[in-house]
Parts: C-alpha cells; sequence; structure tokens
RNA sequence: GGGCGAAUUCCCGAGUGGCCAAAGGGGACAGACUGUAAAUCUGCUGCAAAUUGCUUCGGUGGUUCGAAUCCACCUUCGCCCA
C-alpha cells in the first residue's frame, strides 16, 4: 500500500493511494452497499458509470446472509459481486450501536441476535477479522463499539478503554489471518477507529493511543450520531491532529455535502454515508444549490432535469415531472433514477473538491459551495 | 309495473339514538432519515375568531331533551320478479 500526500492547504488533503484492487483519489466517498449492493437496483456496473472508486460493504450483514465462508468459497466479495476496484468491509461496530435492542456487549466480544431469523449470533474482535478476511476486502475496519453521541463519561471511558483493546487483538488476528494459505487477500489492510462521543480528553487520548499501533488507517466513528454539526465539527478540530495525517483519514458514515466539506477542511479524506441512496430511494435528489423532495406537489409539471448540466443517468434523459410520477406510482424506476443521481453527484462533489485541492482553489470552492448547498435546490 | 337492498367526510368503507367531525384502509399533502433491521417511519387530511364554536353522513319533513343512526315521502343506484 502506497498513500501519497499530493497537496494540502491548511489541514485539507488531497492524497493519492495505490492499492491491491487499484487507486484511490482523495478525497473520496465511498459508495455503500451494505449487503454487497447499493439498494435501488443500482448494479456494479452501474457503479463503473458513476464515477464510484470505492464500494462500501458489511461484515454483520454478509456474514448473516449469505454468510462469509461461502464468498470465500466463490473467490471472495469482489469476484461474488463482480466489482474489481477497492472495497472497504465495515467490521460489525455500528451495529452494536445500531441493533442495541438485539444485542449483548461482554468484553470478549458481542452476542447479537439475527435481525433475520432470531438466532444469537457472536462476534468479537477475531470473529469480525475472519469474516472481513473471508471476504477479502480492501480495507477492514475494526470491530469498535459506537457509543451514542449523547452518552455520558462513565459510560464512554469503559467502552473506549475496551474498543483498544478490542483493536489489539484485530491487529494480532488480522497478522495471523493474512499469513494463511488460503486467504483471499493477503494484504488486507486493517484501519483503526476513534472513539469517545463528544468528549474531547477521551477522544485526544485514544487518538494518541492507537496511533502508536501505525495502522495503515485511522477511522473516526462514532459521530453524527445524535450530536449537533457543530459538536461534530468542534471534535474533528480537536481530534484530527492526534491521528497520523500522512494516512488516510475516515470520518465514519457522514454526511451531507456540506458535512463532507467541513470535514475535508478539517483533514479528512475519507467518507461514506447512506444518504444518497437512502434518500434517493425517499424521493430526495441533492444538487449544488441544496435538496430536493420530488414528491412535492410544486414538480408536477417540472420538466427540467433534477440538475441543469448534471451529467447522470437521470438527468441526461428524464425530467422531475416523470421521476415524481414514478416515485409516486411507487415504480422502482424512480427510486433507481435518484439512487443513480446522487451516487453520481456525490462521486462528482468529491472530484471538484479534489480538482479545487490541485489547483489551489480549496478556499474560495469551499466558501461558494458551502453557500451554494444551504439553498432550496433550485426549485 | 311489482318486490328487495343501498346512499357516510377526496375514494373505499365502519358506524343502527347521546362517549361522532364520525373507526380502518387508500389517496393527497408535508416532515424525518448521517460506518443501512429503512422502497421505511412520522405527522396531517370539514371550516373557523380554534381547550371553543359552526357546518357535514342523498333530499325534504317528522319523532325525540338529543338523529349518520328511528318514521314518512321523494331522488338516484343495484339486484330479483313480470
Amino acid at each position: 500500500m502506497k498513500y501519497e500526500i499530493l497537496k494540502t492547504c491548511g489541514r485539507a488533503k488531497r492524497a493519492h493511494m495505490e492499492t491491491v484492487h487499484g487507486p484511490i483519489e482523495t478525497p473520496v466517498f465511498m459508495n455503500v452497499a451494505t449487503v454487497g449492493a447499493i439498494k435501488g437496483a443500482v448494479s456494479t456496473e452501474d457503479l463503473e458509470g458513476l464515477g464510484t472508486q470505492v464500494a462500501l460493504a458489511n461484515t454483520y450483514h454478509l456474514h448473516v446472509r449469505p454468510g462469509d465462508r461461502l464468498i470465500h468459497d466463490l473467490g471472495g466479495l469482489h469476484a461474488f459481486m463482480s466489482w474489481k476496484k477497492p472495497v472497504l468491509t465495515d467490521s460489525g461496530g455500528f451495529q452494536v450501536f445500531s441493533l442495541a435492542g438485539i444485542r449483548k456487549i461482554k468484553e470478549e466480544g458481542v452476542t447479537f441476535q439475527s435481525h433475520i431469523d432470531g438466532r444469537r449470533i457472536f462476534m468479537g474482535p477475531e470473529e469480525s477479522m475472519q469474516i472481513q478476511s473471508n471476504l477479502g476486502s480492501t480495507i477492514a475496519m475494526a470491530f469498535d463499539e459506537c457509543p451514542p453521541a449523547l452518552a455520558e463519561r462513565s459510560y464512554i471511558e469503559p467502552s473506549v478503554e475496551r474498543t483498544t483493546r478490542w483493536l489489539l487483538r484485530c491487529k494480532a488476528e488480522m497478522e495471523r489471518l493474512n499469513s494463511l494459505e488460503d486467504t483471499v487477500n493477503k494484504e488486507q489492510m486493517l484501519f483503526g477507529i476513534n472513539q469517545g462521543g463528544i468528549i474531547e480528553d477521551i477522544r485526544i487520548r485514544h487518538a494518541q493511543e492507537i496511533s502508536e499501533l501505525d495502522l495503515p488507517g485511522y477511522a473516526i466513528g462514532g459521530l453524527a450520531v445524535g450530536e449537533s454539526h457543530e459538536e461534530m465539527y468542534h471534535i474533528l478540530d480537536e481530534t484530527v491532529p492526534y491521528l497520523p495525517q500522512n494516512k488516510p483519514t475516515y470520518l465514519m458514515g457522514v454526511g451531507t455535502p456540506a458535512n463532507i466539506i467541513e470535514a475535508v477542511d478539517r483533514g479528512v479524506d475519507f467518507f461514506d454515508c447512506v444518504y444518497p441512496s437512502r434518500n434517493g430511494r425517499h424521493g430526495h435528489a441533492y444538487t449544488h444549490h441544496g435538496r430536493l423532495n420530488l414528491m412535492n406537489a410544486c414538480y408536477e409539471r417540472d420538466q427540467r432535469p433534477i440538475e441543469e448540466g448534471c451529467g447522470c443517468p437521470a438527468c441526461r434523459r428524464y425530467g422531475r415531472a416523470y421521476i415524481r410520477h414514478l416515485l409516486k406510482a411507487k415504480e422502482m424506476l424512480g427510486m433507481r433514477l435518484l439512487v443513480l443521481h446522487n451516487l453520481y453527484f456525490y462521486n462528482h462533489l468529491m472530484e471538484e473538491i479534489r480538482e479545487a485541492l490541485d489547483t489551489d482553489c480549496w478556499e474560495a470552492y469551499k466558501k461558494e459551495t458551502l453557500e451554494s448547498l444551504a439553498g432550496d435546490g433550485g426549485m
């Protein structure tokens, strides 16, 4: 793996990365394909036309169905879903948060009740690494606990300490797995995850501790889970400098276009979020002038494309009125077109960000784009 | 020509004397969603000077303290017999 910083502007960084599955230009937005598919009937062939660089899949979900052993035996996730470019797998750590109602946390790991059939599933650092190794992703995430943002110190502190112990176990297990004969990707990388809620000193101390492990990349988790934007930006201001900035810095699960620009400005260069796909399915379209809800009555007779000048498959051919009709009629094509548009928008937003950094126009680009994004979508 | 049945708020449909501006769906309208248990969820859907008042359950008239609910006639629709 090679990670080379090409430009910086303040804390913002523009980098080029080489992986076994090809290059990644950062800042990058990874497209979320939790179960090995982008929801909304989007194929990996579609992704090639949308400018997608990295797909993100989930350890817990693929373990529950169809099973990571099966995917291993079929040649790994890349072969299984027919996607040659980089894949990042999330560890299942987020499900410790999102499936809070049906899981129990202990030192060894977490017992989930499967959301599919209710059976008990145990996952600890070793299990998560084994599953991700079977999937053969480019980047594996550490198995962490993502506590609720507004949890108190008395909860966060022991949780973060355990996440650190889990990270050590993840690292050891990954080294072991990468040396095995039938491992799908022997160069799988492990990214550590910083936690600490919105408590600065815990965040900083944790960032310092995990940085010593000299992992190929680091993520900030546990943000955008209930705190305000100001609190999130503040934690980024305080924490990012304590993570190695000569390595990828990944803000997990974030976010809106504005969130991404603000985070790039604070030194983050990897992102992922369900917004473009989920909100697309729910009728929302992202534009440089804000977000549109195409279900709204005002688009009934609006024949303009979602965004003028957009090169996505939806905007090249269809108008707002038709897409609104498809959504209202609950035709899958409506959702699909919006997901295609939104992913294209996010991927191209990142391209603009990279270009602004490349050409030393970051400050102006940031200011102008943030102002524009705050608009009403050009209704 | 005769007999029976039905008409409810945008639609379907529950309601057979007061707890009914009226269940439940649908549709319409709006909102939420940030490492996806989410093609999901929430709100709202007679009017207004709005913890109250007004109008509404095919029409008109009646019974009753009180009617969407009971009675009479009328109108329209459906089914059956001729």
